[in-house]
RNA sequence: GGGCUCAUGGUUUAGAUCGGUUAGAACGUCGCCUUCACAUGGCGAAGGUCGCCGGUUCAAAUCCGGCUGAGCCCA
């Protein structure tokens, strides 16, 4: 067989990518008797471009995914672009400068969706240059028809149960662009402000002193807080506190969260001046005073300010306390506010009716669930856990945003009655649509649609629902649901994972998926995350035409599952020299090869070394697969093709298949040479096709090897392995000598005098002199030989649990020990015997002493190489 | 403030489930070698108080407790 060259990736990799679209290689079978393997695959995010760190986990999944096709599964791997929600909303602001609100909602959502398309065509091809191997048929979008109706449906479902219900809930607002926002819009940003220390008079007497930087916020103040463990102040948690000018009566709580440090300690509960108020706002059932409109203006609960803007009633309110004497003191500070991140504007909060599904009383499901799945890593299940039992109220799904998925649901303008749509009729458009039918309360046909869009996690938690077609009743769905594998991300487990297994319990009683892979993030030497959305990218498409794809899926590879990695070009450096030692090794097999040896020949003992390291590899890469450590079957794969079969079976072979058909080596190559291609497939996905397309597949049933069987162990011989290893030792010990001395590896050298008790390897006496061209092996007789210890090696294992405490004393002592007296007392007594210090006798034997024994060849130089069981000794040059 | 993870030669890390000989490797550095698959190769050298403190033990990178620093999530 001729096979020459030296590999040209980027040729290579563009011809496979183009053969693998033709050959339909990663298509779902639907009627296919093969048991299913199902990945849950993570939607990517459509908010600008593809980074090296998507190329890094994705290939993590990828890499599995390989594995599972290769063990025969039918494989159900979807792809879908997750195009719905805030970070497209602010990417397509970004590219194309429209303003929402400027164009309204309809055009917006269509903008949107045009350019995610436009983008997503680019990360499609980019996912494939990596080799990403999902079924691109089994295709969605998280704001296409399918999921509309799918998240809709999940929504009908819900308020059928009674699981859903509208509450007031404040939301984040930015009173400058008069628009609601998310967290991710927020940034914190230092600010001067002024601490005011204010006197609440104490229901039943007596008095207490708040601070605060918002004083303008008085006429909002629902509670007042301590810390349970201020001693000054803890003794008026329970009683009452009137706000000075406004008068309103407000309880006095105590809560952990205030901190004692910060003025006097104690703080006034508005509602809303900041997240914390927020949480004591649900956490303690507070009632609801707004102060402050949309726009930034006073409202009629701030009594004679109505009508102000906030800064005018922050001077004003100071300016009547201190008439009022309630003004205790004042004094500058620089503290971090939270504004918006495009104008920095400080945010405030408006209350509106928002609608959350109701979901607590079901905990102890969601910890039932985290506990029959299998996490991967384990250890992930606690974040799991510990998110599930620190719920604290109910999931509020309202997004108060443009393009995102609306409720289906419209309120009667007569009576307020709630109208949902009904199944059929998805998807809905409140904004658009009309409802069918009159309102069922009053008959009315006047409504107001639902402006609110859906939370995107209320959407994204269906992925398993709309891969499978549930809305259409799909035999897809009976047939995949519950998915064998959800991979994704570790700072989303309390988001997707979680809202995941919520969605699943309440629409099939089940967990959604029986095994959980948590992968790490890429990140930038220093610890810095790439970001799509903020432009932090080193793109993976000019990665893969400097280093290969395959250098990219090796760097995914050989990092440990669940931990962030570092993008460092070394790790493409060597990805290329694997791949390259692959190519080599591959070529001195392909040129050795007649055909496919089909019947197993005779094999030397050589043979049946390797044979049995590889069958041992096999097994413990496979189990590594199996328990989705394919860092450790990747490298322990590595080690085998370089430091196993090139390093020393192969140079061991050269003068096997030089010289003569040697049908044993030609067994052994083909079937090792076949399976090392097989167990780096997941991992070097291209050069591996190459060289199955180029060697193996003539004789083969695939048409490629990504739709061949995983390897299985072939021989496993542990006698021939021992005797092969040190086989192996001794030419690598003799290469290593030749090597010192400047002798060129092809030189011949003179015999090789060896003195051993165990002549087992002489079976393999051709082998070591043609490898080696060395003359003749002698074996010569101890008593030809002087010996002589050099070093004493204690067995720490047999001596520690022995002497217990005095073994510390024996081993010092031993240390000090000439290693020849120790040799002449076993030589003449069969033990060493010395009497420690506090008078016991010591005797040791030679299986609790090993000593180093160097051999002298009589009357020549020689040099000597000691090994476990013999000594190698050589003429000087 | 809470949870999880991590800390090993200049750098990145394996080894920890199961305590025991000389802590293994890759990159980088230095030296030697063109040998017929591969100089993107081979051989060798230097380089480590295994984050700190304490405990258990004959024996700790490994088990236990505390501390420090970094990352992520939540607040």
């Amino acid at each position: 067989m001729s096979f020459t060259g030296d590999y040209d990736f980027k040729e290579v990799e563009k011809k496979w990518i183009k053969r693998w679209e033709e050959m339909d290689l990663y298509r779902f079978e639907p009627e296919s008797e093969k048991p299913i393997f199902s990945i849950d695959t993570p939607p990517p995010t459509v908010s600008g471009d593809m980074h090296i760190g998507h190329a890094y986990s994705y290939t993590q999944m990828d890499i599995m995914a390989r594995y599972k096709r290769m063990r025969g599964y039918n494989l159900f791997y979807p792809w879908g672009w997750d195009d719905n929600g805030i970070a497209t909303e602010l990417f397509v602001i970004n590219e194309t400068g429209v303003d929402p609100r400027e164009v309204g909602r309809k055009k917006f959502r269509d903008i949107c969706i045009e350019e995610s398309e436009k983008l997503e065509e680019n990360l499609e091809r980019k996912w494939k240059r990596i080799g990403t191997s999902a079924d691109f048929d089994l295709f969605y979008r998280t704001i296409d028809e399918r999921t509309l109706k799918t998240s809709q449906k999940s929504f009908i479902d819900l308020y059928e149960r009674g699981r859903e219900y509208r509450k007031e809930a404040p939301t984040l607002w930015c009173p400058h662009c008069e628009t609601a926002i998310s967290q991710v819009e927020t940034e914190d940003m230092k600010k001067e402000g002024r601490f005011n220390n204010i006197y609440f008079a104490l229901k039943d007497g007596g008095e207490l002193v708040i601070s605060t930087t918002r004083p303008e916020l008085l006429p909002a103040c629902v509670a007042v807080f301590v810390h349970p463990e201020d001693e000054e102040h803890n003794h008026l948690a329970g009683r009452k506190a009137e706000v000075p000018l406004f008068g309103q009566e407000v309880p006095i709580y105590e809560d952990e969260e205030v901190d004692m440090d910060t003025g006097t300690g104690v703080v006034m509960c508005c509602t809303f001046g900041d997240q914390a108020d927020i949480d004591w706002w649900y956490a303690h059932d507070l009632p609801l005073r707004i102060a402050i409109d949309e726009t930034g203006y006073m409202t009629d609960v701030a009594d004679e300010y109505e009508g102000m803007h906030v800064e005018e009633a922050k001077e004003k309110i100071i300016e009547d306390l201190e008439k009022a004497g309630k003004l205790s003191e004042q004094w500058d500070i620089t503290h971090d506010v939270k504004v918006h991140e495009r104008c920095d504007t400080p945010i405030e909060f408006l209350v509106t009716e928002q609608w959350f599904i109701e979901y607590l009383d079901l905990r102890d499901k969601y910890l039932e669930v985290g506990e029959e799945l299998d996490w991967y890593p384990d250890h992930m299940k606690v974040r799991y856990d510990n998110w599930v039992n620190s719920l604290k109220w109910d999931w509020c799904i309202s997004r108060q945003r443009y393009h995102g998925i609306p409720f289906p649901v419209w309120y009667c303008r007569e009576c307020g009655e709630v109208k949902v749509a009904k199944e059929e009729n998805l998807p809905v458009n409140p904004l658009v649509d009309e409802p069918k039918g009159g309102c069922e309360a009053c008959g009315s046909t006047d409504f107001e649609p639902e402006e609110d869009v859906l939370d995107t996690w209320a959407t994204s938690s269906l992925t398993p629902y709309i891969a499978t077609r549930w809305i259409e009743g799909s035999e897809i769905f009976e047939k995949v649901f519950p998915f064998d594998l959800r991979p994704q991300s570790h700072d989303i487990i309390s988001f997707w994972a979680f809202n995941t297994i919520v969605k699943s319990l309440f629409h099939s009683d089940t967990r959604p998926w029986d095994e959980i892979m948590i992968h790490g993030y890429l990140m930038l030497p220093g610890g810095k995350a790439f970001s799509s959305s903020k432009g932090i990218i080193i793109d993976p498409e000019e990665v893969a035409d400097e280093y290969g794809a395959d250098s990219i899926r090796y760097l995914a590879g050989i990092n440990k599952p669940g931990e962030d990695g570092e993008y460092e070009k070394k790790w493409l450096k060597r990805g290329q020299r694997i791949r390259t030692k692959f190519w080599n090794a591959q070529k001195l097999i392909a040129n050795s090869l007649e055909g496919k040896p089909e019947e197993r020949p005779a094999l030397k003992l050589m043979d049946k070394w390797l044979l049995t390291r590889y069958s041992e590899l096999v097994e413990k890469a496979t189990d590594y697969m199996e328990d989705y450590r394919y860092d450790k079957a990747l490298q322990e794969t590595e080690y085998f093709l370089w430091h196993v079969l090139a390093d020393h079976y192969l140079e061991m072979v050269k003068y096997r298949i030089y010289e003569q058909d040697d049908e044993a080596a030609e067994y052994v190559l083909y079937h090792v040479g076949l399976g090392i291609t097989k167990l780096l497939a997941p991992f070097l996905s291209f050069i591996t096709e190459e060289v199955y397309d180029r060697i193996y597949k003539g004789f083969q049933d695939e048409k490629s090897i990504h739709v061949e069987s995983w390897p299985e162990s072939i021989i496993k011989d542990r006698k021939a392995a021992e005797t092969g290893e040190r086989v192996k030792e001794l030419i690598a010990e003799i290469r290593n000598w030749k090597s010192d001395q400047g002798i060129p590896l092809s030189d011949e050298i003179g015999p090789i005098r060896l003195v051993t008790d165990n002549e087992d390897m002489l079976a393999c006496e051709a082998d070591i002199l043609n490898t080696l061209n060395a003359s003749e092996i002698q074996i010569l007789d101890e008593e030809e030989i002087k010996e002589e210890a050099v070093e004493i090696r204690p067995d720490y294992s047999e001596i520690g649990p022995k002497y217990k405490d005095k073994a510390k004393e024996v081993f010092d002592r031993l240390e000090e020990t000439d290693p020849e007296k120790v040799r002449v007392s076993f030589e003449e007594n069969g033990s060493f015997d010395f009497e420690l210090s506090d008078g016991s006798e010591v005797s040791l034997t030679e299986e609790e002493v090993e000593l180093g024994i160097s051999k002298v060849h009589e009357g020549e130089t020689l040099d000597s190489i000691s090994l476990e069981d013999m000594v190698i000794l050589l003429e000087k040059e």
